[in-house]
DNA sequence: GATCTATTTTGATTTAAATCAAAACAGAGT
DNA sequence: ACTCTGTTTTGATTTAAATCAAAATAGATC
């Protein structure tokens, strides 16, 4: 893994284009040259869409697996309850990106995945995406790559094991920034959709800590928080606060 | 994602099969009926055998990607070299378990591979595997599985975060012991093929940390350390040492 | 707009882990 | 067996983050 696992060192922020974006078969399909006919098998497998309201739960752990979801608008959260049932927040997941991929080992979830915002979903049912994936290789290999892309990411989440408090947030914040960026939203002007609460367990600090390194961040003029509202002043200092930088 | 991402909460180590003993194949096609023309197509692809002595590399960050790698036998630990140097130890890798799925999404390797001990392993050229599985779902989806779950365990790793450093020892001995259990050796009684310093990477300790949790969980009678040869004397105190368990 | 609740910020203190330092130990090679 | 080197253990000290506590702020509801 490269240090790039959770931002890619240097992106241009001008070059990136909203390639995938609003709709799961875009990020399904994209790098693809496909016929009338494998397009309409797509179609037909891309065609149950949802609205997921704030607060509801797309699934919950445990719940037998069917399908994967793309994010085709908002912005969900997925987490585990523990034992002792404090939650444990594994991932934050916006438009074009794919949930349900850890539930494909044990055909059960493993984990609930409940919207921060409104949000729509498409359903893809993954008996027949490994089915219509037979015959369109394009299409298996792509979703070989989006599995393989989650690995990296998640791997490269092992690198905060090494940080400060400081130097996590800042990656946080990277990494949501470039992953705005490729939807063609500001990658220098955003709004959280969780609480630092929820970064703090995603992160492995405390909500307090989050709270400190960010007014930390502010003080040194790297951002701007007002809130839920992150500007990014400085991205280049903030890049250099990361010591390793790595994002998507 | 279940607390049990990282090891299963009760698994029966007497009920444990050395199910995927030794060899690639049996790790990616197990479950699945073949025919003769099938197995053929199989022993084809996997053909190709390596031995790696101790210390030297399968694969670097950087490289080209062209094949996933089965270990036959021996240790692996996967690593990246940060800007400053530091290496981060990103997983170890036994017997039955697939390296390079990391690769698939950007055609690099992402990370360092080395042998931690005189190892075989089982070269699977991606391309000729996507294709053969055409042929063969059954192939294909255990090829999903095995991704979902190394999403699944990565995964897991996040609940490192809210764990102090004798809670994360015994989550990652539990999970070697699960690990050593499935592929029919003991999960009592073990020898880390890895130093101090690279569980501490690994875990995001130092590596005297490391040390003093591993002598507090002697003294406390959950295991027995002998430098690199460990024995867990209580298991059962040890899993509940975890505070929230969870393994492979 | 006023009230209530959840979230966030900030401060004081405690605690766990990092750091610094040195001794003990193990394994490889001679 | 002895030496050398890398690894591990243990101790003393510092530092970063957790914890405890309270005030400030923002959002939602009436």
């Amino acid at each position: 893994m490269t240090p790039d696992s959770l931002m890619p060192k240097n992106f241009n922020i001008s070059s990136i284009k909203a390639s995938c974006s609003s709709c799961g078969l875009r990020e399904l399909c994209l790098p693809v040259g496909l016929d009338e006919q494998e397009i309409k098998a797509l179609d037909h497998l891309l065609n149950q869409r949802h609205r997921i309201r704030r607060g509801e739960h797309l699934h919950r752990a445990g719940l037998d697996f069917h399908s994967l979801y793309a994010v085709r608008s908002g912005f969900f959260k997925t987490y585990v309850l523990q034992e002792d049932g404090r939650e444990q927040v594994t991932g934050f997941h916006m438009t074009g990106e794919v949930l349900g991929l850890d539930a494909i080992s044990t055909d059960m979830h493993t984990c609930n995945a409940v919207a921060l915002e409104d949000s729509e979903v498409c359903e893809i049912p993954f008996v027949k995406l490994e089915e219509i994936g037979r015959t369109i290789p394009s299409l298996m290999h792509h979703l070989h790559k989006i599995m393989s892309r989650e690995i990296v990411h998640d791997r490269g989440m092992l690198l905060l094991g090494g940080m400060k408090a400081g130097e996590r947030l800042a990656t946080f914040l990277l990494n949501l920034s470039y992953r705005f960026a490729k939807r063609g939203y500001s990658p220098l002007d955003f709004n959280l959709r969780m609480t630092r609460e929820e970064i703090g367990s995603y992160l492995g600090l405390k909500l307090e800590t989050v709270s400190r390194a960010l007014s930390r961040l502010q003080e040194d003029g790297l951002i701007d928080v007002n809130s839920k509202h992150i500007r990014l002043t400085d991205i280049g200092r903030l890049r250099r606060q990361t010591g390793n930088s790595f994002c998507e």
